[in-house]
DNA sequence: GTCTATAGCCCGATAGAC
DNA sequence: GTCTATCGGGCTATAGAC
């Protein structure tokens, strides 16, 4: 691995940990072994660090969103594959979006991306709820379909913060991933079919786990 | 106003504003028109400033949480100027929750303190919940009620910093306040009386707005 | 209580040898 | 591409005069 991309890959993942402020380049320089020189060799600044992770991260985010409900398979295992891309996604870039009070503005390809993104997240996950309608697994009015899909997506967003100020363990293993999904299907879990009820919850457990089942969708080669 | 009550409502105001990590000592002492070395004769750390702000917060949140269902107005109205004070509580130690990464570990009071004040907003939401019920102007089973206050309370908790995301502007008359508010009331507006709904939203747009006309029930003192 | 002056540290970033 | 050495600046915090 380059060692270009060995600084992009190791920034994300202590800045996700310490915050982006706290991880100084002389920190990541030494998390890597190299000198900070050649840090700076690389990086003519710390913000080109920043633009290169959100360059992935909108990489990443295209690719998630591309996920569609796929024929073959059935709308419940589609759907837990959405769940775990999504808060796969969260985990992996949560200090852009967590810590930009500290670095200021976004880098521009995520200040004009994000609200395109957030909408079309909306859209994505409505789809599939549509698919549980059409496969009569979920009985919801077609005029509320647009705030549960909106309504899912903040819940989703933001669970990861909240649990853990709940005092819940993040990661893999940890209870607030498992919780967030568990709080997201509060939304609509009463008026789906038990069956699908009782499978969605099944796989939100191993999502929960880190159990990975479905594969990984999203930052497969980065981890 | 003494000097260490300035100190610690001109920190909290540029804290909020422009992130902890960004409001140095000196542009504090700036702001106050004091030296910094006097700055630093009240408070004898950083810390200290983020300890006290930490206390007063938990008095208001204690403020807010006492807030019930006055028997004496009707409870459209009590759900009004109880939506004001949380939205009042949650810009006015928005950098609390939002700085956090930066800051390292809350403050002790908060530390301690946040998992009980959240449960207990969960349930003060739900009492005026059944008020709604009570008062036959909301249609929701018991069994759901629990689920609707906590979904609430993430949505109204976050929804700043989501709608913040998506462009909108946040402060009194800025779009943000109202879109969380707004984005909330999907939660069960459907199964609201039409009347009940329609006045809910006069109020939310009065609160969006800033007018405060209900009366501001925490921090008067401090603005 | 308030001020000035300054210590001591870490940070982001540069210069230049290899 | 990688290293060592170093600079300028901002930050938290202290010392001591008034």
């Amino acid at each position: 691995m380059k060692t270009r991309d060995r600084i992009v890959l190791e920034a994300r993942l202590l800045y996700n940990k310490h915050g982006y402020g706290n991880v100084s380049s002389a920190t990541l320089a030494e998390h890597l072994d190299i000198a900070e020189g050649n840090l700076w060799y690389h990086f003519k600044t710390k913000r080109a660090i920043l633009a290169a992770i959100s360059k992935q991260f909108a990489l990443d985010i295209e690719k998630r969103l591309s996920l569609l409900p796929n024929e073959k398979v059935d709308i419940v295992v589609d759907y837990a594959a959405l769940l775990q891309a999504i808060v796969d996604e969260f985990q992996e870039y949560r200090f852009l979006y967590r810590d930009q009070a500290d670095y200021g503005e976004h880098d521009e390809i995520v200040r004009r991306g994000v609200r395109g993104w957030t909408e079309r997240t909306h859209r994505q996950l409505q789809a599939y709820m549509k698919e549980f309608i059409e496969a009569e697994l979920l009985d919801w009015p077609e005029e509320r379909l647009a705030d549960l899909a909106i309504n899912a997506t903040i819940i989703l967003r933001y669970g990861l913060e909240y649990f853990r100020e709940m005092g819940d363990p993040i990661g893999a293993g940890g209870g607030a991933i498992r919780n967030s999904l568990l709080r997201h299907l509060t939304l609509f879990e009463y008026r789906l079919m038990p069956e699908a009820a009782i499978r969605l919850r099944r796989f939100i457990e191993r999502i929960g786990n880190g159990e990975e089942v479905l594969g990984k969708t999203l930052g497969k080669d980065l981890d």
